[in-house]
DNA sequence: CTATCTGCAAATAATTTGCATGTAC
DNA sequence: GTACATGCAAATTATTTGCAGATAG
């Protein structure tokens, strides 16, 4: 029922996600309004949300409460940086195989999210 | 700065969450409201929020937007139930190491979040 | 053509804040 | 006594929705 139609926004939504770095829908709202300054901050809410739905990108529930979005579907964690509040893909680690795990005492796992928080290395060299 | 003294609100709050199910603010301070009708909701967001910072509670950020609270502080998974709703709590498992990670990649990890979304047992059940 | 989409503005819902009063220590 | 805490209501912020006009297929 959902993302029936490839239309320019659409197109526009996607190539800018997968450009920004995890960014809120706002967020990208704003990234995209530079360039396109019609296309609206509501419709940049209902085209996220069916990629989500139809699983074209993922919706990611992190420390901070506003939903972000993520071009990159392959399963990996988020490190996020309590300093700089940069979030950072990891694709491979000693985490990677509970990203496969598909049952957890008796519970049937379709997806898993793994969310580190900490401070990156940049900002502990800043740090020191 | 901060949840300097013990008050009546903040014993109630803690105790209300210790015995929910990891409720949103808004669900908690419903939960309270019945037994405590002056309670302010602003008092439960101010007091959770205090409560999440100081480490007295965990603050989740899991799918579906709101913004949960746990009470229990050991580290443990989450697995949430598309049907239901539910969330539960596993303490162990074969993620359980991952929960105790302290570097990945050179980042510095503080605390580890992980969630399993699914189907829970009881609603697999039902589904048959 | 016509079912979907989009833009806009208004509506919701969650969370935060200002400020006067209350109270723990 | 005084700094911190609370209640209330108003303010913010994120996100959703209704609807009329635009457009993909």
């Amino acid at each position: 029922m959902e993302n029936k139609r490839n239309t320019e926004q659409k197109r526009v939504i996607l190539s800018a996600l997968m450009n920004a770095d995890h960014p809120t829908a706002s967020e990208l709202y704003e990234i995209i309004r530079r360039n396109n300054p019609h296309l609206s901050r509501a419709t940049v809410f209902r085209v996220l949300g069916q990629f989500a739905d139809d699983g074209t990108v993922r919706r990611l529930n992190l420390t901070g409460s506003d939903t972000r979005f993520d071009a990159r579907t392959a399963p990996h964690a988020h490190c996020h940086c309590d300093v700089c509040g940069k979030i950072f893909d990891v694709f491979e680690g000693p985490f990677a195989p509970v990203l496969q795990i598909s049952d957890v005492e008796g519970f049937r796992v379709s997806s898993a999210q793994i969310e580190f928080t900490g401070v990156c290395p940049e900002c502990q060299t800043k740090l020191n």
